[in-house]
RNA sequence: UGGGCUAUAGCCAAGCGGUAAGGCACCGGAUUUUGAUUCCGUGAUUCGCAGGUUCGAAUCCUGCUAGCCCAGCCA
């Protein structure tokens, strides 16, 4: 299968167009920035593909920049589950940078910036700042601290770095405009003093630059063009650009910001996903309920699937909410012609072949998958005993019922037409076994032709059946329960583990490989709790289906 | 209510003054040894609303309405 290209436009697309056809630029440099303080999920999926394509479509690169500006929430974990999860997905990034490589240089044009009188070294409490802030409707005011000459700021800024002063006490910020209507103007911070050891340039530091200084140094610095982040930064964007100026960047990168991902039936923050794993109502960041890269990993998703969904979900500015099931639709198509069928009942019935003689075992020919001939094909046990679905037998069914019911035909695929003549129940009136005869003729591949019948029915021969656990999956968030918090809306049913049979040649399957399990779905190897004695499969998702019961 | 942004079908989304792409979902129908797949068909006289400009407007102008974001020494 060829790689699909995304031959859709978007608003991003036509500016890096523009500015190649004008010759604003003869490259395009983007960057995927993100803090290594959590794990990637969807919505950082979709950044990461359109910044790495867009670049790669016009021919020009990509880096990976941590942003580690705030050693308080960051470690080195995260940079290694970025890192392993961006591989995944099958990106190679032109360079690997990190912010904390770029704080001398920081440092510098913050002095540069004190000289050409445009920061300045506050005294005020954090409270204070705030107070003198104003609200969105009122000004600021300004700052005792505003008017202090340009050589006691070099001075202060000087023994702030040299580490004189206590977390808090003092802040490096920029000199703008106290009643901008924007109040990230109002002149905000650049440094603050923070005596705690960085991941990366330990001890070194104890003044950490802040986002909206160090975020578009990086990007001047690496000769970044176009400069992708989410609407929330919008409002920055005047401050972004003052940086670049006043610091007199060579490069002069262009931010742009696009709407993040919403997806139903799921939450997307870090703050949001950490209490779902904090609270135990997830087994961690990997689990297959959660939206992250690696627990849809875990879940059985593929790189391709998840990027193909990025492509098609489209760019724009607009706040939205994709339907999960467009993602669902991606794995089902992507999976289609690679996963090999196989049956698994996952709530088994036992079903006697009263008329198949004892002790023989026959072995027949099915095909690994019909919509892939090369593929080839498998040999697949019967026998007197099988096991068929629970599902797929009911003693009263309704109209439109295919399936098995006392007297009625079905056929069992790959095998033969059996027919339901009695029903074994327990003293609690519960069916535990039924009794069926098989009629030698019409066996699959046999041409038969004599009578048709509705329904076609998986099973799995019972002296041959290999036990395997299922653990089937439901949303983790539900929609349509309503409360103020959002844990309100957490689905006690997310998780149905049950215990079941698949074919003998399973034996073989390892974890991540990946299976349509024939009438239920597709199917994942959980990496993480199959052993050698123990298969354990994830249900990724459903086959769609029009029976309604 | 200061500033920024957004509004095209149930959900995404293209469109850039010449008469509404595409995908998902849904619903029909055909094929089917998966109630799957595949195939075929169906939905906007209309683009948040109201005016205006124009031969012609989703696209330009004016006014309104609704939603999202901003008052961290987080990113």
């Amino acid at each position: 299968m060829s790689e699909k290209v995304n031959t859709s436009s978007n608003f991003i697309k036509n500016i890096v167009k523009e500015d190649l056809a004008s010759g604003t630029h003869n490259e395009i440099i983007t960057r995927f920035p993100p803090e290594p303080n959590g794990y990637l999920h969807i919505g950082h999926a979709k950044s990461i593909v359109l910044n790495f394509e867009l670049a790669d479509e016009f021919g020009g690169r990509t880096n990976l920049r941590f942003d580690d500006t705030n050693p308080l929430k960051e470690d080195r974990e995260f940079v290694e589950s970025i890192k392993e999860d961006i591989e995944w997905l099958g990106y190679e990034w032109d360079g690997l940078h990190f912010a904390s490589d770029y704080f001398e240089e920081m440092y510098d044009r913050a002095v540069l910036l004190i000289k050409k009188g445009l920061a300045y070294v506050e005294d005020l409490s954090q409270e204070e700042i705030r107070a003198y802030r104003g609200t969105l409707t009122e000004p600021g005011k300004e700052s005792p601290s505003r008017s202090r000459s340009v050589e006691e700021n070099l001075d202060l800024f000087e023994r702030m770095r040299a580490g004189e002063f206590k977390d808090g006490e003092k802040v490096l910020r920029a000199k703008i405009d106290m009643s901008s209507p924007n109040i990230n103007l109002r002149d905000p911070v650049l440094y603050r003093i923070s005596h705690t050891r960085h991941h990366n340039t330990g001890d070194k530091w104890c003044i950490y630059p802040m986002y909206s200084y160090a975020h578009p140094l990086e990007d001047a610095i690496e000769g970044v063009t176009h400069s992708i982040c989410t609407l929330e930064f919008e409002d920055q964007r005047p401050l972004y650009n003052w940086v670049v100026e006043k610091c007199e960047m060579e490069a002069t990168p262009k931010q742009i910001e696009f709407a993040r991902l919403n997806l139903t039936n799921t939450v997307m923050s870090k703050r949001k996903l950490k209490q779902l794993v904090d609270e135990n109502y997830a087994d961690g960041w990997d689990d297959p309920r959660m939206p992250t890269i690696s627990g849809l990993r875990r879940r059985g998703y593929t790189a391709e699937a998840i990027k193909q969904f990025c492509r098609e979900i489209g760019v724009a500015k607009s706040d939205n909410t994709v339907d999960v099931r467009m993602l669902e639709h991606f794995i089902r198509e992507d999976l289609k012609m690679k996963a090999p069928r196989t049956m698994s009942v996952l709530h088994p019935l036992k079903v006697v072949i009263t008329n198949y003689p004892e002790g023989e075992v026959e072995w027949l020919d099915a095909e690994v998958n019909p919509e892939n001939p090369e593929m080839g094909m498998r040999k697949i046990p019967f026998s007197r005993e099988i096991y068929i679905e629970q599902s797929d037998f009911m003693e009263n069914p309704p109209k439109k019922y295919f399936r098995l019911f006392p007297g009625n035909e079905v056929r069992l695929k790959h095998a033969y037409f059996i027919k339901c003549n009695e029903v074994i129940k327990d003293e609690d009136g519960n069916v535990i076994e039924l009794h069926c005869t098989y009629d030698p003729e019409t066996k699959s591949g046999s041409g038969f032709t004599g009578r048709k019948v509705k329904g076609t029915l998986h099973f799995v021969e019972a002296s041959q059946a290999k036990e395997a656990e299922f653990r089937l999956y439901n949303p983790l968030i539900l929609d349509e329960k309503e409360g103020n918090d959002f844990m309100d809306q957490v689905n006690a049913d997310s998780l149905e583990i049950t215990r079941g049979y698949v074919e003998p040649n399973m034996s073989e399957a390892g974890p991540h490989d990946k299976f349509q399990f024939f009438r239920h779905g597709y199917f994942n190897v959980d990496p993480k709790y199959t052993s050698e004695d123990k298969l354990v499969f994830n249900r990724i998702v459903e086959l769609k289906s029009s029976f309604k019961l």
